[in-house]
DNA sequence: TCTAATATGATAATCTTTATCTAATTAGAA
DNA sequence: TTCTAATTAGATAAAGATTATCATATTAGA
């Protein structure tokens, strides 16, 4: 948490909330989760600063954003390199820690630079299947 | 094109439209590409039913959605399994045709049920690389 | 040709996200 | 502690994408 004071980010209670709030979480909440969630105990939070703070925190590399549910964006912070498994009923996000080494085939990279890769997997929770039938 | 003479798909006009564009189309477009680029010939092309149309296709497992640019959904008529190149500048998707063999760590995957997987890779395209600097 | 089933498209509605702008707040200097 | 410049909050509007409604038009067969 004490790592936010600092580059002159001004620490407001609404902030603070965010950021207590996504500390440590692993669920990739969307920024209808982050808002629903703290209005419950700072009903004088907005939406728009949920926005404004997330939009904050991606430009300071504190959190990234997931594109991985076609509904919404998520947002995660745990920024190392790493990929997720989706549930397609519940839409549960899950951590995958693993370094697979994939690389483009050179004829299809042609000069195209690179950056990084994400790979995402679907398939059912163990929770909706049991529910489903 | 005769391939969508079945399975009780009626054929308008509209729908053989949005057909003719996307067979063979590998750019990955959007709904907005699609209903755009054919509303110059007919006219008469409504929103509603380029979103109509590809429901249906997408029922028929003839198109697929991608979900790689937050901004919004892109179809692709190549429904063999691939993986994705996307520019993050202009947002082009190139295709890449590769089969990683990607498997998740039986300690991470637990019980859950994988279906599938789809490699995101982002980097800048060479056009967007040199009109950059 | 007739008809039942289905599709179109105008329109409204919903949802997510972004933009605007003023009042309030913060951080740091004095 | 007080003051002030810079920043933030949040109400509100706006923008975009996608979905829902439903009356009218069209299609595919009988
Ligand atoms: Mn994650
Ligand atoms: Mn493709
Ligand atoms: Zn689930
Ligand atoms: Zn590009």
């Amino acid at each position: 948490m004490q790592k936010f004071r600092d580059k002159g980010l001004k620490l407001t209670p609404q902030r603070l909330a965010i950021m207590e709030y996504l500390d440590g979480n692993r669920n990739h909440p969307s920024a209808d989760d982050i808002y629903s969630k703290i209005r419950k105990i700072y009903p004088m939070m907005s939406f728009a600063t949920v926005y404004n703070t997330l939009e904050t925190l991606k430009k300071r590399g504190d959190v990234v954003e997931i594109t991985i549910d076609p509904e919404r964006r998520h947002y995660d912070t745990d920024t190392s390199h790493h990929h997720h498994l989706i549930c397609k009923k519940c839409k549960k996000i899950k951590d995958i820690h693993r370094d697979f080494s994939i690389n483009i085939p050179e004829d299809q990279k042609g000069a195209f630079e690179v950056l990084g890769n994400h790979v995402e997997f679907y398939g059912v929770c163990p929770t909706c299947n049991t529910k489903g039938e």
